[in-house]
DNA sequence: TCTACTTTACTGCCTAGACAGCAATTGCCT
DNA sequence: AGGCAATTGCTGTCTAGGCAGTAAAGTAGA
C-alpha cells in the first residue's frame, strides 16, 4: 500500500452527488438520443432499437442472429423476436444456411434496401443537433473519453 | 444562410461511422454503469432501477409518485408499479397527504433507512471502476461536455 | 354556487426484453 | 463410427415499462 491517496479514484463518499454524477448524466443524455432517434424514426416506420439492428445488417456487421446478439448485449430470444419483427414488416429476410443448416443468414429485401439510406442521415440529424456548440476538437475528446470508460468496462473489477 | 459551413455540425453523412459514433458509445456506457450497478445491488436484493427511485425518495428529492415521474421521464403508471415493488420489499410507505388528498407522499420505513446508507457506496464503487485512470480534471471536463449535450436536448430542435 | 379544467394516483392492455428450456445441427475426440 | 459438448435459433413464461382510460380531489372562473 503506498501512501498515494489518489488511488481511491475520483469520486468519493464526501463529493458524490447522485444529481450530478456521471451515472446519471451518461443515462441521461442515452435516454434522450434514443428518445430523440425515435421521434426521427416513426415516420419511417420502426424505432430506433430497430434501426440499430438493421443498420447492423445493412452493414454486413451482423449476418446472423448470433452474431448480432454477440455485438448488442441482446438475448438470443429476445432478437429472434426483433428479427420477426423486422421481417414482418418486409425489410429483413431469414435465409437458412446451406453449408450450416443451423445458422440463418440474414439480408435486406428490397423494401430494406429502399430504406436503408434513409437511415444515416436521421442519426446524423440527431447527433448534431446535441452537439450544438461543439467544436471537432471537444467531440473528438469526448469520444475519447467514453472510449476509455468502456475499457474499463471490459476490465476485470479488480484493483482499483 | 452565411457562407460559414460549419453550421451544419460535427457529423457529416461522410464522416459519420455508426460503429464508432458519440451514439453509440454513449449507449454503451450508459448500458454497461447500469449493469454494473444491477450487479452490485442483488446482494442488497434490488435493481439499479430501484436504487435510483430509493435515493430520491431518501434524499427529499421526490416525496410524490408525480414529482418522481417529472424528473426520470417515467411514465406514472410505471412509477405506481415501481413503487408497489419497493412497499412490498417492505422499503417504502406510502401516506395519504391531509392537507391534498389527491397526493401520496412517500417516505422510507425502518428497513428503508437502513438500507439507505448502503446505497451511494455503490455508485462510487461502479463509477470509480469505470474512470480508472482518469484525472479529476478530466473527469470534470467529461462532466462539463455531457451537461452542454443536455442542454441542447432541451433545446428546441431548430436552427443548426 | 356551479361548472369546467387540471392534477394525482391507479388500473387494463400491449409491447419488449430476460431467463430457462428445447430440438436440430455441427464439430471434436476417441 | 459413435458419443459428447457446443452452437444456433426458437418457444414459454416472467418482469417491466408505455399508453389510454378512470375516479377522486383540487382549482379557477362565470
Amino acid at each position: 500500500m503506498s501512501p498515494r491517496a489518489a488511488s481511491q479514484g475520483p469520486y468519493t463518499l464526501a463529493t458524490y452527488n447522485p444529481e450530478t454524477s456521471l451515472g446519471r448524466l451518461v443515462a441521461e443524455v442515452s435516454g434522450r438520443l434514443l428518445a430523440a432517434l425515435d421521434d426521427e424514426m416513426t415516420e419511417l416506420g420502426i424505432t430506433g432499437a430497430q434501426w440499430v439492428i438493421l443498420m447492423r445488417i445493412a452493414d454486413g456487421r451482423g449476418s446472423t442472429a448470433a452474431e448480432l446478439c454477440r455485438h448488442s448485449r441482446y438475448d438470443t430470444g429476445s432478437m429472434t423476436r426483433m428479427l420477426d419483427r423486422l421481417e414482418e414488416k418486409g425489410l429483413i429476410r431469414r435465409v437458412r444456411s446451406a453449408s450450416d443448416r443451423r445458422r440463418v443468414h440474414l439480408e435486406l429485401t428490397p423494401a430494406g434496401r429502399l430504406l436503408h439510406p434513409q437511415l444515416p442521415p436521421v442519426a446524423v440529424k440527431v447527433l448534431n443537433a446535441h452537439l450544438r456548440g461543439f467544436s471537432q476538437e471537444e467531440v473528438a475528446l469526448l469520444t475519447v473519453l467514453l472510449q476509455r470508460m468502456l475499457a474499463n468496462a471490459d476490465l476485470p473489477a479488480t484493483a482499483s
